[in-house]
DNA sequence: TCTTATACTGAAACCGTTTTCATATATAAA
DNA sequence: TTTATATATGAAAACGGTTTCAGTATAAGA
């Protein structure tokens, strides 16, 4: 492998000149542009990165800290940060945490050490102070949270009007012994969820069903196992907020395995319109966050972080949800009758 | 942020000593080691990695090229190469080619510019005497595709078995006028596919039908798509293998609209077994290849290569596929009965 | 006692760039 | 003509580690 020493060398000029040449700087004749131009292309000369990372003491690759890259959720995220990251020349990490703590300060030593120039948080498992911590070594913006106290970008959707919207949304269709399921209870997302489903009860004098309330609703399998165990409950339950496609996707399911109508019997609502939500029959009902626009938005504000090298503050960039009714609370029967 | 430079000095020892004690190297005695620990720990020191890659030319990071992080089947590829990597203290960059021979070729190059020590590519679209000038510059491994003159590891499914298993599946059935559907037609894993599709309709004494192939199956949409064109046809079809689950779950959702029962009077066949394949109503039949398997299996062949630094010749892992029947296909009456 | 081997330590070279600084020349302004 | 300014070039320092090599001290073997 050609160094820029070999290049220089073969073009009979300086190290320097070449580096300008190869960083499109100016002060070159177009003489030399062109014998340089020249020695790289018949060297075949390609710069070393490392070299230049040590030198200029940037890495253009950004790290991106999720749970799980196979929810559905977290890879079209991904996938529009990726596209967005490699038109500014920036690569793109997948640090997978797992929901586990420690590897989520593993993926931000990457900070430290210098593997990365910015960090994508689209969950945060470790208390604020430990992730403040890494402040000092670059950039961090999360995405999907909402943490109060933290002095970082914010892009999310409001999860409490969400919450509160879908809820209303089961109530207007009559259901009046409503489930609460949420993933993960340590995130914050779940906790502003419950606050916004909370909301709506009040305001309907509807009362909430400890009984019937469940923090590990994360995929398929799970929403089919509580549906099972909502069954066995004594008290009957004619609506389940879900907070997820999948979940809502497990336990229809497992309603028509059982002979349990839905919406008539009980009204399902998910999260997040993935295409399962259209695809089941009945189609799920759910609200539709505008993911494309969040992980882009994620990727700007970091790289003009990083870029600009402004210090952080407190900035929230707000998304609007939308909820997408389908089948699965709405019974187009009454649509054909009205 | 301090440098070796600033712990050698505050332990009041070389910088070649605190190297050692950061790579637990021998010859540093024990009372020097903790010297050294003392101080990196007291100055918050953490080796900066550009620099360690410089000198060491390594990067411990690995590239995965695929098409779209958002097709589930990558989704799980990458999930499971992800966590190998990050076992043996690897990085994984994500490198979405979206099927484009440029961006294909741009990502290669960090192979050149010595930003990662190897390259997955889980498909590929350039010619392979275009991708086989990048091997100087590092190994690559191929998944999930067969180029029979490329001499690099592969590791695959054989396409042709799988697709040959499930037409004659789709045979037993009583299918006699089968639609073949594949994705990006330059793609050699739907030349194999093709090619057991059409040797079990030898095999059987049954026609190809070219009307009712089509090459641009990929995802959900253009499943419906399809589906709606293929009732067009004069040719009534009765068996249809889509090459993708969410392809079959597309038609299957477009033969609910329209009325037509599948299976009775259409079959579909799905591949990957996918969530969505067990979801659906009817569930759909489809072809399971051990993703999480081959995911490591990559993994492991491309890093042994990076750190035994062995020519990589041709080298086959073919795993083995399997055949979830379910209700796209299958009549569970019929089970009932018997 | 004299080799010889082994454990420990550090000075200096090296990895391949970019950046700083000094110098030279050409052009414009005074 | 002199001075200031812009353009063009290269030598050398810097980035922050690892590796080579040489040197010293101590233990083991002849």
């Amino acid at each position: 492998m050609p160094t820029i020493k070999d290049v220089a060398k073969y073009a009979g000029l300086s190290r320097t000149t070449v580096s300008r040449v190869i960083n499109d700087q100016p002060y070159v004749s177009d003489e030399k542009r062109q014998c340089v131009l020249k020695a790289m292309e018949e060297l075949g000369y390609v710069p070393n990165s490392s070299a230049r990372r040590l030198r200029s003491q940037k890495t253009e690759t950004l790290a991106v800290l999720l749970p799980r890259i196979t929810n559905p959720f977290f890879s079209h995220l991904i996938e529009a940060m990726e596209i967005k990251a490699s038109q500014w020349g920036y690569q793109v990490i997948i640090c997978q945490t797992h929901e586990s703590e420690q590897k989520e300060q593993d993926y931000l030593e990457l900070l430290r050490t210098k593997q990365v120039d910015g960090v994508i948080m689209t969950a945060v498992h470790n208390d604020w102070e430990v992730i403040e911590s890494y402040r000092e070594c670059g950039p961090i913006v999360v995405c999907n949270e909402n943490i109060e106290e933290a002095q970082v970008p914010f892009i999310y959707v409001n999860q409490e009007e969400a919450a509160y919207d879908a809820t209303m949304h089961l109530i207007q269709q009559g259901c009046k012994n409503i489930s609460f399921l949420s993933g993960d209870d340590d995130s914050n997302v779940s906790a502003y969820r419950r606050s916004g489903f909370l909301k709506a009860l009040q305001e309907s004098s509807l009362p909430f069903l400890p009984n019937a309330s469940y923090a590990n609703a994360i995929d398929v399998n799970s929403g089919r196992e509580i549906f099972r165990e909502l069954r066995r409950l004594n008290h009957p339950i004619d609506g389940v907020f879900t907070g997820s496609d999948e979940v809502a996707a497990g336990m229809i399911y497992e309603a028509i395995k059982e002979g349990v109508r839905v919406p008539e019997d009980m009204s399902i609502i998910g999260f997040d319109n993935q295409s399962i939500s259209m695809l089941m029959s009945p189609s799920i009902t759910t609200v539709e966050q505008p993911v494309q626009d969040m992980g882009e938005k994620c990727v700007e504000v970091l790289i003009d972080q990083i870029e600009h090298k402004h210090r952080s503050v407190r900035e929230d960039h707000v998304f609007e949800h939308e909820l997408k009714v389908r089948n699965s609370t709405f019974q187009e029967i009454a649509l054909v009758n009205s």
